[in-house]
DNA sequence: TTGGAAAGTCAACAATGTTGACGTATTATC
DNA sequence: GATAATACGTCAACATTGTTGACTTTCCAA
């Protein structure tokens, strides 16, 4: 403990302190998804479908391609999710206008609500954890979590809009 | 943007920007995994063995119990990575000598050794990550992280030893 | 017209999670 | 000292989500 800032203002990082960074991420992230994951398997999904849901919410219209690049999975894997998201009239594949193969995704109205009830619980879950560790809090989770990322991913992150 | 703190210091936190936090654990929880999946994946082992190694370095002598209770899985889902690490001569388990019924989990030279590999590259991606963010950023950020934790996480995490 | 890109599919398999049912030591309790 | 509870291990079956590999259809672009 007592971990003190060195000499031209930088923290001097141990090894212990990295690692308590590191479970820190992991207990984070179980807690991060702990409430979608109660929703989701009352109605038979999973987190892939969580996924799925989210970035298409978040960039209506998009491409499975472009999915793809996103979730880092194979086809075949997003495939399956897809087709029963797609069965099940939460995501609708349209034909694209421009270019016919390729298909643009979109919630359908009961997509959309099952994806608000999600965010909202996961949305609340930041929410709180913001306010109880402060505005300054915010930022440097925020520039760490973009350090951490590989910088594709981070590409991706920028992407998504920020309005 | 231009997310300006409200009236009493608190942070205006719009919909999208929470949305934004929720992206950020995603893409940076992949980055986080993504060193030690690559030298786990060359001994062909898993996430699930390197949760165990970690967690058993961490808290040597550590029970099963108290495993199953950190990692939240069934004992039939740790045992099958427990046993395929014992027999491997990466983890050791030693009956207890106050309960007997007790097994008492300790790495090898040669768990130690592969701990220590994974460890070193997650350490290193955390290191730089704070560097890049800066020294304020990453009281911020364990400040979120601990926020975001179940409370009974939260308090395993707290017992991990911090010195 | 031909090559490649976008998407979908089938099949097989692997990692990791689950539930449920038992068995065996060992400890704790009445 | 008998009995109940705990700690651990195991077998079996199954679900989710990931993989590789092969193949098809449709469509755009050179």
């Amino acid at each position: 403990m007592n971990d003190r800032t060195g000499g031209e203002g930088l923290l001097f990082l141990t090894d212990e302190q990295l690692k308590k960074g590191i479970e820190a991420m992991f207990f984070a992230y179980r807690g991060f998804t702990a409430d979608p994951d109660r929703i989701l398997d009352k109605r038979g999904y999973g987190r892939a479908h969580h996924r799925a849901i989210h970035f298409i919410r978040r960039s209506p219209g998009t491409t499975v391609t472009n999915l793809l690049d996103i979730l880092g999975v194979t086809k075949q894997s997003l495939n399956r999710v897809l087709r029963t998201l797609v069965e099940d009239e939460l995501v609708e594949a349209r034909i694209g206008t421009q270019d016919k193969r390729e298909r643009n995704l979109y919630l359908t109205e009961a997509g959309s609500e099952l994806e608000e009830e999600l965010s909202a619980a996961q949305r609340a879950r930041m929410r709180d954890a913001y306010r109880s560790a402060g505005p300054e809090a915010v930022q440097g989770f925020r520039a760490v979590l973009e350090a951490i990322m590989d910088p594709e991913m981070h590409r991706h992150f920028n992407a998504l809009k920020d309005k």
